[in-house]
DNA sequence: CGGGTCATTGAACCATATCAAGTCCTGTGG
DNA sequence: CCACAGGACTTGATATGGTTCAATGACCCG
């Protein structure tokens, strides 16, 4: 299964054009030579829903683009109470570049599809081209932003607040992804990548009230249940209010 | 009062030399020419305890190192609850190098002096610098990870094990510092830079909820007080298992 | 149809918030 | 030096939001 580098470039190359995570990843504005470069070293993985990525305190062996599904960072205290501590997404940029070990775990929340490089290979290609080390700089920034958002959520909202919070996140998403470029407040339809469990492990919540605060917003009609793991939300503005959103923060 | 920079350069490198965020700072391992150039465009500035140094959606003026005092990071919610992001120390950085506007609110939580750098001739300079960029970059991770080690704290634990992860954080910083190499658990003696209300949050409590954990944790003979805005800390490891702390993490 | 996982709902409890006094500093002016 | 004013902190009593424990319901897959 090993190929030569000239066997294996022009198909990589190819895939990277058509790449689901070339726009807002890592990869986008590189140079065609970095490209090439990374390119060359990259290789696609799937992994199952559930299954561990990469474990905390471990040297890290890869580094890795999502190309689809969610992967869930967690963090555990010695008695086993669990914190989610960052949820990514295609086209996120997955693993701390910088350091001896892993921060956290990362584990597949549903299916994912990644794009690995090796970690000792990337971080070559990362001094030899700031560029590159740029793009993660920025990235990392955005990541530092949102879990300052979430310490806000976790220390100072109520749990009908974080739901909505966290429902309002989803929705966004949702809708920057199909684009919809229409400036009104018009409802997003939206899909819930985590189960239970996994919602309460990142609001700092039980199960229990998660549930009882989803049928709540439900009863409220700020959302509704379209199927098994999809919701609709009809306002986003309503959702934001309820999530004591400051307004305009894109969170 | 403006210098030629012939002038005012050699000044400005001396007092680098003997800069307090030398060590640990993002000049160090700084090459002789990137240093020189930081240096001419640095200037000092000393801001009074409890003043605004910025604030959030605001265009950032200058980044700056900190070379004594405590700086708060924070942001709130539209009906005023709020939340302490982040804590900064020397020789730690101040700003966001990258994006249009400042993310939180900066602080000064006891006075503080700083070293500035104008926005746009940083900017400028890690552009050239890429070296300069690298230290930045591995801060921000250093300061992403301590966002998700506190949001495990704001999601997970107990009122107590906050006010003792809080206190352990001080007495290791303090230990350090003080750059004591015994191995050994010796107690630690250190200062309290936040008020009770600041205190509380960054821990996600209330005030009385705070001096109540306080008085508990002082009762139990974990911490005593040594005057006003001192502590004493008999045992980092018990302080530790009081925290709910992971044995070795070093957050 | 049966067994498993995941989600919902109900009832009781408890940790922390809230409301309300007090106490301890510290600096200031007489 | 004392009196006292204001802020920071502590302590007490009560309220409550969220957890815990327990049962039930919905769904999926074999």
């Amino acid at each position: 299964m090993n190929l030569r580098p000239d066997q294996i470039l022009p198909e990589q190359l190819r895939s990277c054009r058509s790449c689901p995570a070339a726009k807002g990843g890592i990869c986008e504005g590189l140079g065609e030579e970095e490209l090439s470069e990374l390119s060359r070293i990259a290789h696609h993985r799937t992994i199952p829903a559930g299954q561990i990525i990469f474990s905390e305190n471990e040297k890290p062996e890869f580094f890795a683009n999502i190309l689809s599904g969610t992967v869930r960072l967690t963090k555990a205290l010695a008695d086993g109470r669990q914190q989610i501590v960052g949820i990514l997404f295609p086209p996120d940029f997955l693993g701390r570049a910088h350091g001896a070990t892993n921060a956290c775990f990362a584990e597949a929340a549903t299916e994912v599809e990644l794009c690995c490089y090796p970690a000792e290979a990337f971080r070559n290609l990362m001094q030899r081209f700031p560029g590159l080390e740029h793009r993660l700089y920025e990235k990392t920034l955005d990541e530092l932003d949102a879990a300052r958002d979430w310490m806000v959520l976790l220390g100072r909202k109520t749990a009908r607040e974080k739901v909505a919070s966290f429902l309002l996140v989803l929705a966004r998403r949702a809708r920057k992804a199909g684009c919809a470029v229409h400036g009104g407040d018009e409802g997003v339809t939206f899909e819930l990548p985590l189960r239970r469990i996994d919602i309460a492990d990142y609001l700092g919540l039980t199960i229990e009230t998660v549930s009882r605060q989803i049928t709540r917003l439900r009863s409220e009609g700020l959302v509704t249940t379209v199927g098994s793991g999809c919701m609709h939300a009809p306002s986003l503005a309503a959702l934001a209010a309820a999530a004591g959103q400051d307004e305009d923060d894109r969170a």
